[in-house]
DNA sequence: CAGATTTCAGAACGACTGATATAA
DNA sequence: CTTATATCAGTCGTTCTGAAATCT
């Protein structure tokens, strides 16, 4: 799905048009990283080394839900780039640790300023109340699903973990 | 991006949680119009030729913003399914007219169940209020982003049309 | 030995590019 | 001759699967 001129019946259909929104929303992000060198995925990985400090490379391809084939790749990149160091634990030599540097977290502050710039051209109609509201709401809904909640629709049965 | 556990530093990014959302809303949706045998693009088709009454292939693809390359195999689906006819168009005989079936049409009917039951999922922590408030962002900011919204950050310069 | 971590090779899918055949 | 339409072939990026290598 790219960019349908959205036909009426199309528009009544809500969850394409949150995919389509979100699609090129995400596309922009992507451009807008990218004249910074920068990946989606980078930033997702310096999100966790923010929050986590000094992390087991399997275990952020857990926190990100990433596929931990996958994460070679993508870390190689942040070696490479300079912003990630990678060292064999002393204390278990199968692990990796990856530890933010200071350019890393340089870079991350850098993508989130790229973020913020392109959230603002997005939410450029709203007002302030409506922009607090689709915050609130967003995240409502992101929460929800996080916790499962389309895993059990109609009543409220049995608890489902997030995928692993 | 498939399903982070999404550390508070990339909550802060509500771009990157609008992605993560509405890229899990969308699998879900891939996975229910699977179990009646169809796509997101075969509902996108649908959708148009419900609109717009028979239609040449191209402005179909056109419509949607899909190659019209990728859109041969796309109609193929359909023919094969039997929900959508593809007959030369007798004036210009290198045209494809598309045009609905019944039975195309009662499949998007069943794709517009499918979409409202998962939107019912998604919103099921929204009251009536709330609900409302999502919709309306969702399509000001959907019809926003159409208009060329991310195109013109700062000011408000020139017009932008969408992406050919 | 079983189990965890990283890595590699390849499949599957969607989107994009370039070339070709047919018709206007 | 140029243009439009449909089609085909191939590439690229992303995600997923299965297996191997290393280490506990």
């Amino acid at each position: 799905m790219t960019t349908p001129d959205f036909s009426q019946s199309l528009l009544d259909l809500d969850v394409f048009v949150l995919s389509n929104l979100a699609l090129n929303v995400r596309r922009r992000l992507t451009e807008r990283l990218a004249e910074r060198g920068m990946n989606r995925w980078d930033v997702a990985v310096l999100a966790v080394l923010v929050d986590h400090g000094p992390t087991v490379q399997r275990a952020a391809a857990s926190l990100l839900g990433v596929d931990p084939s996958d994460m070679v790749d993508m870390v190689e990149r942040l070696v490479n780039a300079g912003w990630v160091e990678r060292e064999r634990d002393p204390s278990d030599r199968r692990r990796y640790i990856l530890t933010l540097t200071p350019q890393g977290r340089e870079m991350f502050e850098l993508a989130g300023q790229e973020e913020r710039r392109l959230r603002e051209a997005l939410l450029a109609p709203l007002d302030a109340r409506e922009r607090e509201e689709w915050r609130a709401l967003l995240h409502l809904l992101h929460g929800h699903l996080r916790a499962g909640g389309l895993d059990a629709p109609p009543p409220a049965a049995g608890t489902a973990e997030p995928e692993p």
